[in-house]
DNA sequence: TTGTAAGCGTTATCAG
DNA sequence: CTGATAACGCTTACAA
């Protein structure tokens, strides 16, 4: 008999009147308070606040009440540490500050996540990073430190690491935007080529025929998407191959785009670009050469910030719906989570939203 | 014998072999397995990731080492539910989808409290909801879960009783923005004052002496603020009263109130927007009157958006360092969760830019 | 300096 | 259907 055995039933029965632990100021009831007033155990609360069946109407009905009573909600961590999982999904950001701050798509995707994500009682935590090492770590983190059960991979590179990072990790994910066919994880995104194969067909219906396209920063595969679907439908109507700028996504390189695709010997007499905010810096650019927009140059933007319809001319452009997108992207990657196989949702389809800033060519 | 115990010690040193969870797939390495490997007990080596003293040198070598090999990290979760702690910071953000996706304030205040955060290796909650009675409830929330051990609060309105609840709830909170005199909540804001008194004085130098002022929503702390310095500033440079114009933030409201200031008797020859978005449409709803900017009319902007600089004309503004605000905030917030009181940080000044859209008057 | 063991608030297992 | 009881992974007295 090297240890005793202090008798554990009898000595867990006992203490409660003892007091062993009067000077502890407990800040918010627990599930065994809650037992204690319904006099019932800790399992059958557990099981009444997970709907689970196996559980009297009456006990049901007590604990209900003991729970009011008390004001008791589970707490989240001590379940996450029960379950292994966070209940929380990830959202790590790694974009130069200038390009943050006036992106329409962040603001408006996590919106559309949270609004996913709150009716599961889901948090997101979310990481703003500016190295690609940092990027790297905050998913191995977020992962590791169990603080989120998925994460969302955005701004996906052509050559991007992260879904193989992910993968390694175990960790669900869920790119945001065109995926890559080859990617152990799948991906959800609006369909950009629609927008602007309708963007062109009202060009060419307008009369234009050299329509140009100033690009977003170069590696990412959503800019990519863009190029390739304003090739694709130019080709599909029957219009030459038009001057392409590649820029960054930013004022000043749509402005600089927008200069070099004018100073062409034949330049194009509409231009689409990648976002709105080249777009309102191109007309800037352009307005600045004394050419007039619409009238000696055509200009669609892609994403409709709500700036667009407040600038002159109102800008012509192509919207998505990126608020559904982001609940449709936190139910499913919830849902990816939870261990069910990886379903496409329907995404609202993209609008085109014809204002001012187009109108025939000049010539 | 109404109960036989299966010899409980010497059951938890064998199972190991006998395989009794051979499914159970241990994804990540716990304290105990760092410990075993390390060869000390699991209070040694949560002192030596804690950077506690009391630890031998080469008891530290080995579980580092042992740490290093396991590829083991703490598990966030299981800490907070020991030390009753989240490491982590909540934001809950309540904004019309209009106002969130153009604001640059939001990204960019992220931004920076994410990079006073990492460091200090807390992670950012945040939740978006859209009335006020959910807004309450995510604190409480938060609170409740233990998801989060401080709040901010943003958006502070003059009747808020978010810093009363925060006070309830002996949850730490920080007001981002001017704070209320009577609050039990600290604030800390940019000086909104300061940049509206150089605007209204550059103005003034250019000979400017009915200066309109566009106001942001009413009810708001810190749209009151600007007004409020507006006004003060015209005191200052004994200028008359100007005209005010009450709006919403948004590119709507600011070219309706344009359209109202202007349609006065005797309109304004200059006006102060209480940020870009309605200086911006405010320009587009001039320009559409025929007015030209800033030869009939000069247009200040609050925010320095990255469009500002990109529009046609060139926006004046007023700048404000976001970024160093929401580190300066985390910081001060993490601190306060420790129990430690506040101190007012220094933020960098407000920034005054002139661009293209202010000039002399016509007349 | 190091180890033991008792929490932290859940969920899960498995006898009654 | 119900109730003990053992995890979950960590921190922290308290002993040794």
């Amino acid at each position: 008999m090297a240890q005793q055995h202090p008798e554990p039933s009898a000595a867990r029965t006992a203490p409660e009147p003892a007091a062993p632990t009067p000077p502890r100021r407990r800040s918010r009831p627990t599930i065994g308070d809650v037992a204690a007033l319904a006099q019932v155990s800790k399992a059958t609360v557990s099981f009444v606040v997970n709907g689970r069946a196996g559980v009297s109407p009456r006990a049901r009905q007590r604990v209900l009440e003991a729970a009011a009573a008390l004001g008791w909600q589970p707490s989240a961590g001590a379940r996450a540490l029960s379950t292994r999982r966070a209940q929380a999904l990830g959202l790590v950001i790694r974009r130069p500050p200038e390009l943050l701050s006036t992106d329409p798509f962040f603001p408006q995707f996590v919106a559309g996540v949270e609004s996913g994500l709150s009716p599961l009682d889901y948090a997101l935590v979310l990481q703003v990073v500016e190295t690609e090492e940092a990027e790297r770590n905050a998913y191995e983190r977020l992962s590791h430190d169990g603080r989120a059960d998925g994460v969302f991979l955005t701004d996906l590179q052509l050559d991007d690491r992260r879904p193989a990072l992910t993968d390694r990790l175990g960790l669900a994910a869920l790119i945001i935007g065109p995926g890559r066919p080859d990617s152990p994880v799948p991906a959800i995104g609006a369909d950009d080529a629609e927008g602007v194969r309708r963007a062109v067909e009202h060009l060419h219906a307008l009369g234009h025929r050299r329509i140009g396209h100033v690009g977003g920063a170069e590696g990412y595969v959503h800019a990519e998407a863009r190029r390739r679907a304003w090739m694709t439908a130019l080709d599909d109507a029957g219009l030459p191959e038009g001057p392409l700028e590649a820029a960054d996504f930013t004022g000043a390189g749509g402005a600089r785009a927008t200069h070099q695709l004018l100073d062409l010997p034949d330049p194009p007499t509409a231009i689409l670009y990648a976002n709105d905010l080249m777009a309102i810096a191109g007309i800037a650019a352009a307005t600045s050469r004394g050419l007039r927009v619409p009238q000696d140059l055509s200009v669609v933007g892609f994403d409709d910030i709500p700036l667009a319809e407040y600038i002159a001319p109102p800008l012509t452009t192509i919207r998505q719906d990126v608020i559904a997108w982001g609940r449709a992207a936190a139910q499913q990657l919830v849902s990816l989570t939870q261990g069910h196989p990886f379903e496409a949702p329907a995404l609202p389809p993209v609008e085109f939203v014809v204002r001012v800033s187009t109108a025939p060519p000049a010539s």
